[in-house]
DNA sequence: ACGCACGGTCATTCTACACTTACGGAGGTG
DNA sequence: CACCTCCGTAAGTGTAGAATGACCGTGCGT
């Protein structure tokens, strides 16, 4: 948890990874997003609150309504950190694969 | 929730994501992972249940202990899964950056 | 001006699930 | 053998937080 741990625990939720697979593909309204999905329009609201706090949105006021979209940074970051992940897990499997010859099962 | 979204949900609890992390960076026995961290060793297990069913973590008997360590596949998976995440984002963002007047559903 | 759709926030309820304690089995060492 | 450590699982509790309904402000159309 030494790093930004916002954004992978925002996407751990079933509704909020949901929303961020809608935006993935194109934005939308607030509304839109409530009726695609089975939850009421509040709880899509507060749902992006957290998406935002964790940089994985971007709004934008047009007239009326209010448009989110999945913010390209956000996600690149979030890639990145994973990308960290993997390539420490696999110096990790390596090492203990060259030391440890022949075991399996 | 087309794919697999159990890799994301799993890792979207702070002791799991730390778990992860401490196993990121070399594999170790249950009682280690729980003498590291602020909850108990069955939490751990269940914890490390939970990531297993999600094809992050991998386990070895090995004599008293059970040796658990980070999946690269279900690392790169869920890596390439973000990529594509990432890279449809980013055609959607381009795609309203170029044409920037009102669209229409 | 009025009505209406959109959306953020608050207060509240309620459920999923993280956590603990207790137990039993398996393996190691003397 | 006795005794220890390691670990998984079951049962039960407590709480974080997801969801709802209500309220209010705003922007647009007529």
């Amino acid at each position: 948890m030494t790093y930004r741990a916002a954004a992978l625990l925002a996407l751990g939720e079933p509704t909020r990874l949901a929303i961020m697979e809608r935006l993935a593909d194109r934005p939308r309204a607030v509304v839109d997003l409530a009726r695609e999905l089975p939850v009421s329009r509040p709880a899509v609201s507060q749902h992006l609150r957290v998406l935002k706090d964790a940089g994985l949105v971007i709004d934008e006021a047009v007239g009326n309504r209010r448009i989110y979209r999945a913010d390209p940074n956000g996600l690149a970051a979030l890639r990145d950190q994973l990308d960290r992940f993997w390539s420490k897990a696999l110096e990790g499997y390596k090492e203990t694969a060259e030391q440890s010859p022949q075991e399996e099962q």
